[in-house]
This record gives structure tokens, sequence and C-alpha cells, in this order.
DNA sequence: CTTTGTGCAAATTCTTTGCACCAAA
DNA sequence: TTTGGTGCAAAGAATTTGCACAAAG
């Protein structure tokens, strides 16, 4: 099965309709673990599909994170990033070069919340920041 | 001591210089944990600092959060909120109503992270989201 | 005096909206 | 032919910047 049918396959699976412009954008996701940004989706497609709009882009963005279908990303207080990775896993932000990384976590789900009975969650997110390796070295 | 003061020594201990309109920012983040944005908390000063401008409101929080005398949180994609508690503790917003709560965590500082070594972690952010006891019962 | 903080107005940037056109069922 | 998707241009909203004035040591 190559990436297109994943990326159809992943939009069905949340009731989405498989536009063109919605199947490479999914498609562009699943491929990517940049964590990009609307604008960096719209750049990097564009070449290839020369009548695609920022507006669908952030059309679609929209309708995929809202319907569960891709994570939106808060960590980076200037941009929302996009993740096509929607199983557990936590984040990470340098914060002197901007460099986002997954992180794997053991034990995300069993993270006990005094009184969560009253509420309904539905998404939990784990953001951590600091120094990457790189930049962790040049610290003065 | 009152909350003047106990704004006042935040201030020094992180130290930032205490004047008059960190010293209202920061006390007024002492005293609501409401998780306001910048907005929020100009308008709730102006009233009794008429010369306050918003500017000054934005400076202000951006200096604290970058020493760490406050935390800026990202849970609301709309706004940055800002929090005066700066102890470990989770956030948790309702996707309908908005509503924004601090929520007690246990084994914050136990979650496990893999790889963690290459990086030097500075903040931890744990956001939850979903529906808020109101709410929950009004989904249809 | 000299450095630092404040505040107004303007600029910037990310994102959404209004609306017309296009495509598919 | 009706519904939903796309895309352009414009609007909207949060935040930052440039610069002049005020304050504090």
């Amino acid at each position: 099965m190559n990436s297109r049918e994943i990326a159809k396959n992943r939009l069905v699976e949340f009731g989405i309709k498989p536009s063109l412009q919605r199947l490479a954008i999914m498609e562009y996701l699943m491929n990517h673990s940049t964590h990009p940004t609307a604008d960096m989706i719209f750049n990097d497609l564009f070449p290839s599909m020369p009548t695609l709009s920022k507006t669908t882009v952030y059309n679609t963005l929209r309708l995929l994170a809202g319907e569960g279908a891709i994570l939106s990303l808060s960590i980076d207080e200037k941009n929302v990033r996009y993740d096509g990775d929607i199983s557990n896993h936590a984040h990470f932000k340098c914060k002197k070069c901007g460099c986002l990384y997954d992180l794997p976590v053991e034990g995300m789900n069993s993270i006990h919340v005094e009184n969560k009975g009253n509420l309904l969650i539905t998404e939990c997110h784990l953001y951590y920041k600091g120094f990457c390796e790189r930049c962790k070295s040049e610290i003065v």
C-alpha cells in the first residue's frame, strides 16, 4: 500500500471526503515528522499543486484536526504546528533554535489527575521545553 | 505580608526591577487564578492605572515569563494565557465553553521520557482538553 | 547625566471570512 | 441541480516594533 492510499484510509476512517487537496495534505503530514506549520505545508506542496491556495490549507488542517485525523500542537506560541502521528507521544521544543522533536513517553496514559471525575477528557498534550543537544553546549 | 509585598518579592527573586506597572501586573497574576490573557489584565488594571498601556502589559508579561517569574500557557490556541502560580500543575481547557482550570497532578515530575539524556529540559507543560462538567451534560 | 521603563501609533504576522466559481453525486 | 470544496482578496485579531518622552538612580 503506497502512502497516498494510507492517507486516504486515514481520511475515510475519520469520515472526511478525500479530495485531491485533502489527500495531498494528509499524505504530506504522514510522510513528514517535522511538525510543519500551515505555511510550510503550503510552500512544500505548491510547486506540485500550483492551484493550491493557503486558504484551503488552513481549512483542511482545521477540518482534519477537528475530526481527530491529525494533531494540532500549540507548543510553539507563534504558529500552530501539525502532526500526522496521532499516537500517544510527547513533544520537545528547543527554546534557542526552535527545533521540535517527538519524545516517546512511558506512562503518559497513567498520569493521575485528581478530581478528573467531573471532566470528560478527550485530549492530552505533554510539552517539554529546554535546549537541544547542540544548543545546550553553546549556553554560556 | 500583603499581596503587593509578595509580588515584589517574586520580582526581586527573579532579578526584575519592581516598577509600579510590573508590580501591579505581578500582583494581579498572583491574586487571580483565572489564567488571564494580556488583554484581560490590561482591562482589569486600566481603571485604577489610567496611564497603563497595552504595550507595557505585553512587554512586562514577556519579561516575567522569560525570567521564569510567571508561566505562559499555550493551551488556548487563540491567546496566550498567563499564570502566576509557577508550581508544578497541569491545566484543563473545555473545548466547548473555553473555561480553563488548574489540575493538581500526581507524578508530573516522574514522567519518564526516553532519550531525555541529550536534552536539557527546563519546562514541562501538561494540557488536558475535553468538556467541563457543565458542558459534558449538554453534549447531544 | 545616563540608563532603563513606558506608552502611543504603526506595522507585522497568522488566521479567518465573504463570496464567486468549480466539481461531484 | 444541489451540495460541498476550493481559492482569491479582504478583513480580523493578537502581538511586536519604532521612537519619543518620562523616571529613577
